[in-house]
Parts: C-alpha cells; sequence; structure tokens
DNA sequence: CGCGGTCTAACGACCGTTCGTTTGGAGGAC
DNA sequence: GTCCTCCAAACGAACGGTCGTTAGACCGCG
C-alpha cells in the first residue's frame, strides 16, 4: 500500500530526501542505487532503512514535494486581483523561479513521476491536473474580459505556457546571466503578446 | 571506444532498434533490461549479442536516429526561400511533426540521451547546437527584415521556441482532436504574434 | 560444408531489502 | 561521580534475485 501517513520528517531523513533528489535529478531513478545514496550521506546501504521504507517511497517523497511547490505558487497567483495578463505574467515568473530554485526536485517531478507505481501516480496525477486548471482558468477569464482573443483554445494555449516554463530546467545553468525572473518574464511577455486580442 | 563505424544493419538488427525505442521511451533506459528487450522480440537474452555490439550502442542508435531527423527536417525549413516567419512556421511544424509520428526515438532522443557516455553524448549535443542554430539563424533573419521586434533576444526567443516544441511528447496522445500539423501551426502562430513588430 | 542465428549455461557484479548486533550518548539511581 | 539502562542510529553480513555480457553447442538453410 506505501506509507502515506506518517509525517514529522527527523533532520536526517529530510537529508536524505535532498539527497535523493539531486541523485535522482543527475542519474534518474532507476539509474541510482541505494548504493549511491548511501555513499553520498557517508552510510552503509543498509542504514538507510532506519530512516525510509522504500526507495519507491523516497521517489515518491520527492516528487510530492515538487509538485507541492508548484501548487503553492499557482495560488499565489491565480489569487491575484490583477487583470489576467498580470496574473499569467505572476505564474510563469514563479513557475519558472520554483523550477530553478528547486531545480533537483523540480527535474524529478518532471522527468521521473512516471515511474512511481499506480497508485501513487495517480495522486501526483491530481495535482499536475489542478495546476493545469489554474492556468486554463486565467485564460478563460482573460477571454471573458476581452483582453485575449476570443478564438483562443483555451486549453491548449495552456499546455503551450506549460510547455515553455517545463522545459526550463533542461536548459538553465547557473551561470548563464539570465536570472529566473528575468526568464519568467520574457517568456510572459512573449507569450501573452501572442494571446492578447489586437 | 564504441563501435561507430558499421552500418548496414540487417533487418532483424532494425526491428531490435526499433523495439528499443519502444522501450527506453516507456520505461527508461535504466529501467529497461536486456530481459525486457528479449521478451518483446520473442528471443533469449544472449540471442541479442549476435546483432548488437552491447545495450549502450543500442541507446546510442536511438538517440543518434532522433537527432538526425529533426535535423533533417530543420534543413527543409532552414533552405526554404520565404518570409522569416514562414520558415519559424515551417520549421515548427516539422518539428512537432518529427516528434509525434516518431514518438518513440524522439522521447529517447529528448529523455535519455544524457545517460550516454561523454564521447557519444558530444556527438549528439553537436546535433542539438547545430539544430538551435537554425531556430536562431531564422529568428535572426527576421529582425534583420524587420518582421520580428528589434530588441529580441535571439538566443533566448529560439530555446523558447524549443521548449515549445519538446514538451509536446510529454502531453500528445494520439486519440486526441488534434492532428501533428494542427498542433505545429497553432504553435507558430501563437509564437510568431508574440515576435512579430507591431 | 559453411555459416548466420538461436539456444543454454554460466560469469561476476550488483540490486533492494532484512536482520541481529554494535555503538555511543542521554538520563536516572545510588 | 559512577554505574546502569535505554534507545536511536549505524553497522555489516546475508538474502534471493537480476543485471549485462560471454561462450560453446546446435540447428536449419544455402
Amino acid at each position: 500500500m506505501a506509507q502515506l501517513a506518517e509525517k514529522v520528517p527527523s533532520a536526517r531523513r529530510a537529508e536524505m530526501g535532498r539527497a535523493a533528489a539531486r541523485l535522482f535529478s543527475e542519474r534518474g531513478y532507476h539509474g541510482t542505487s541505494m548504493q549511491h545514496l548511501a555513499d553520498a550521506l557517508g552510510l552503509q546501504r543498509g542504514s538507510l532503512y532506519a530512516h525510509i521504507g522504500s526507495k519507491q517511497e523516497l521517489l515518491f517523497d520527492v516528487v510530492d514535494e515538487g509538485a507541492d511547490r508548484f501548487l503553492t505558487r499557482g495560488r499565489e497567483a491565480l489569487e491575484l486581483s490583477g487583470s489576467a495578463g498580470a496574473r499569467l505574467r505572476r505564474l510563469l515568473v514563479g513557475h519558472v523561479e520554483t523550477a530553478i530554485e528547486h531545480l533537483d526536485s523540480a527535474t524529478v517531478f518532471l522527468n521521473e513521476w512516471r515511474y512511481l507505481p499506480a497508485d501513487m501516480r495517480a495522486l501526483v496525477q491530481d495535482k499536475r491536473d489542478t495546476y493545469e486548471e489554474m492556468v486554463r482558468k486565467i485564460i478563460s477569464d482573460g477571454i471573458a474580459a476581452g483582453d485575449f482573443r476570443s478564438d483562443t483554445d483555451v486549453g491548449f494555449a495552456a499546455r503551450l505556457v506549460l510547455s515553455a516554463g517545463n522545459w526550463t530546467y533542461t536548459w538553465y545553468r547557473a551561470e548563464g546571466d539570465l536570472g529566473p525572473q528575468e526568464i519568467g518574464e520574457r517568456f510572459a511577455e512573449l507569450l501573452i503578446r501572442g494571446l492578447e486580442a489586437r
């Protein structure tokens, strides 16, 4: 079934989550062995099981944490009072900032979630759907207000916005001259310009 | 070193490449065992080695094939004689069509290339860079011709175009009502509108 | 007869996980 | 201050199984 309850993560357990996020993002879930993780923490392989239930559970925790971060930032943007354009801009900036500031867990969330067993995957999928629905809502509002073109395919436009944001982690490198906020705002500018009514 | 020479792939070998592309795209490279591949072909594990040198070589072949397909389509668009907008549209449509018509190898190309050893990865990286350069070229041409805004950050705009196209494989399902060409053209319309000078 | 293609068997290494034991520090009793 | 108990954390060996790969025997087709 999986231990979906049980929180109160000890400091050590949290440290394991961080190490796992880094390793899973670099080597992939299946490419990371418990030996790799143990080495990163200076432990023996078997000692890990004093803190975790299984490798799978560790993957779920990392993925779920990534999903929650996007959801939280998305809600902030959704509840803003400005125009649809302003809210979409805020959402995109928040999205890119989240992806970059938590590059490891965001990468695992986007890349490795499909290796979860069906029941855990469904939980994550729900959060993904909720997030996508937020984007659709903002775009719909923009159309209703006459800010965005009335012939916009909402689902499709939402997917374009997410596509743009979700690919960032594959090319972003810290030494580049653009920070997360600048990247998010440039994305937003190009995309909103494409949506706007003439 | 790797057997980068040796072509003339027998029919059986080509069949293995296709099976590997499907399995790698579904389960990931590290999540696919030679046993999985043998099962898919109705063979014993060891029999595979009459046709391939190693699992790694198989991955390289799939990834490299994916890269070549994008390059070929990109060149077609680049050599077109129309406006920058028309060429960018053609490139994006070709990109999405390629990604969807060869969903397996495109997925492996985009997702699993990082598991290649350094020397093979470098070869693929070169092709990626070449492709990205094509997109930049078209956008630069558009700026020079006055079609696109003069303050466009070329590298950044190119990345946005690729981000949009490269995320398609994660959500595209054949039963949807939009075909590859329609998807590509809608992408292009939104993105070009965002780039155009007023 | 030669030979490509498959089979079976085996190789050493590593997989995720379990478990009995050891460690070391905290806290109370005297 | 010294002893003893307790407990969480880590050890380290072992589990059954799978990994990618190699080798040799065999088979049918030319």
